[in-house]
DNA sequence: AACATAGTGGTGATATGTGGGGAATTGTGG
DNA sequence: CCACAATTCCCCACATATCACCACTATGTT
């Protein structure tokens, strides 16, 4: 399970720490990919490759630009020795990435958002919603 | 069951010691997250599972914001041999902890307070309310 | 009073993160 | 097909944060 909020930077080679932690679960071979409102999702190779199965088995019809979405931007990536990774132009550029980003668990996949951005959807989530989520969960 | 209140401080390197009593129920190792109404909540690993599960089942478009926000500020803690845990610096902002804080058990789980917020928690807490509610509950 | 348990402060080893050098690889133009 | 530039990759070295542990103090129990 992922958890977990981490801040990192890119430096002036395009490469961003991923941490410690997130790597342990993640393995030594994992795959970003663009995500949902406006962040990057990164797999574990092994689930990367179970959503692939999954992708592939739908209809073409309906599937067609969720196969492109996916498969297109998406980067398989070796942590060098210090655990940094190389991101494409492209990549960052759907997620609107400067240099500050927060790297974060959530739950079966880790998410890499743009500092800021990150920030204003924290601001933004109204945490009585996120009562009543709980609530109607029970916890 | 949890029970009991017991005031601790975050010494300079961001430790708090946790209560023996909490630790013997919650184990060797549990989840610190952001709790409801400005406290930490801690559970045990067992329940932390429980609550994971239920959340990764509902449908990603309605849960995408309570996954990030859960399982970014979700921790997994091991105590060290006194009995001391780590609290990120994020956590401690998030409820306004400087130094001085109220460990409180709360039947399922376990909540950190500042301590002076914990104070005008139960000075605003409404006796007549809670008689209310108890009276409505039949005790 | 003696003992056991709980809590606090602090030190040192280890792991993690950051910047940067330079080899290998890829791509482009001549 | 070769030369050059740019990009990618791999490793070294340093700074810093994290972790594990030791020793002392406080509390409370028999």
């Amino acid at each position: 399970m992922f958890t977990g909020e981490f801040f990192h930077s890119f430096d002036e080679k395009g490469r961003v720490n991923f941490p410690a932690k997130l790597r342990e679960e993640l393995g030594e071979q994992f795959v970003i990919t663009k995500g949902l409102d406006g962040c990057l999702s990164v797999y574990s190779m092994k689930k990367w490759e179970h959503i692939s199965e999954i992708v592939d088995g739908l209809p073409q019809a309906k599937a067609r630009n969720l196969k492109r979405f996916m498969f297109s931007s998406a980067t398989v990536v070796n942590p060098d020795k210090q655990g940094r990774v190389l991101v494409t132009q492209t990549l960052r550029g759907y997620a609107n990435i400067v240099k500050d980003v927060a790297v974060i668990g959530a739950s079966d996949h880790v998410e890499i958002w743009d500092r800021e951005a990150w920030a204003a959807l924290n601001a933004e989530i109204d945490s009585n919603d996120i009562a009543a989520a709980m609530d109607e969960l029970g916890f």
